[in-house]
DNA sequence: ATTGCATGTCAACAAGTGTTGGCCTACGGT
DNA sequence: ACCGTAGGCCAACACTTGTTGACATGCAAT
């Protein structure tokens, strides 16, 4: 351990790697896995492509790193249950308005497996895990979360992907009071109702 | 016009253009825009790459060919109204279960521009006009039909790029008893209901 | 039979990709 | 002051991509 270490561990090129990691995040929510190139990448972060190389491997790496993302998602035990719908949109909104990472995983989970598996793992294990920390019976859980998921993505892909006019001008607290009933229902409801 | 003209106006290539069409189809739902190689679909159709090239100009071109897609939504005048959304889940998903063309556009929609914006024509053009055809107000109707194309599209996304277990294993009538009623709401409701 | 054009094949180009290894530079501990 | 090493840059490789042009083949009308 002759490494050099700061006043906390820092190394000195900690400021290297991470703008790497935000001219990634930027790119591939922009463009795409595949025409993200690690050329533009380093560009933005103002070093050399075989940096990106050093530090995270290789792309998949690279973007493995970028697309880390946690939703974060409230403890849904402490919400009025009627309000559950509510409080989820409003989450789902504020949470991905202003971080580009979710862009990118969507954007590339379209054409890359890995990427795709990622969004999967993200869904299936932290909205299930949510969904199931109120008393609704468990055989319903995976296909509440699955049912809530569907209506989620669909809001940030026709607002940030295919940017479908009505979806994209509609003020957040518009799309709150729109969407709210239906993941209530898809949350505590039953089919027919 | 010394060109060679068959039974009904039909040249010897159809047959050719026809299986570029179907191979580039099939690559274009399968790996998106840009991993779908010109090679990788002229093998697919047994013949040579810059075939393609003759028959449809570019790799663009050749896209917006093979993307040419029709929601072939039905005359919602004539359907009950208390069951609009049920039949619209159900026509969307028998309209896409099988046909891969909105497959292949909704993956390269997340990359190309092209593709998004021909995404964006396509539900906002039919869907809206579908949509105006029963007696809403006029000034809801375009935001009626993003929220139904969020949904919608958030099914698509969800059961056949991202592959989410719970849409996957649904059958089809499950998913068309758990969305109509959103689709309902989205249509002929307001937003507190 | 011969001409003309549609159809198809082959080989190559120019550009761009991820990735690699060698080399220079300068900081930090001794 | 010295020296090891981490940080960074340059040039190049091997490969794939879309795209192009020259050349062969065969059908159909004259």
């Amino acid at each position: 351990m002759t490494a050099t270490a700061g006043p906390a561990g820092t190394r000195r090129s900690d400021a290297t790697r991470a703008a790497i990691l935000r001219a990634a995040r930027e790119r591939f929510a922009a463009d795409g896995y595949e025409r993200a190139t690690i050329r533009a990448i380093a560009a933005d972060a103002q070093i050399d492509p075989s940096m990106v190389m050093r530090y995270y491997g290789s792309k998949e790496g690279l973007f493995a790193a970028a697309a880390e993302f946690d939703l974060r998602l409230p403890d849904l035990a402490s919400v009025p249950p009627a309000r559950l719908g509510e409080v989820l949109v409003r989450h789902f909104l504020s949470r991905w308005e202003g971080d580009e990472t979710l862009v990118a995983l969507l954007r590339a989970a379209s054409t890359n497996p890995g990427a795709a598996e990622r969004m999967r793992g993200i869904f299936t294990d932290q909205l299930t895990a949510a969904v199931a920390t109120f008393g609704t019976d468990p055989a319903m859980t995976a296909r509440r979360a699955g049912l809530v998921a569907s209506q989620v993505l669909g809001l940030a892909f026709t607002r940030y992907i295919v940017r479908l006019p009505p979806m994209v001008d509609a003020a957040p607290e518009e799309l709150v009071s729109w969407i709210a009933p239906t993941l209530q229902r898809y949350l505590t409801g039953t089919a027919s109702s």
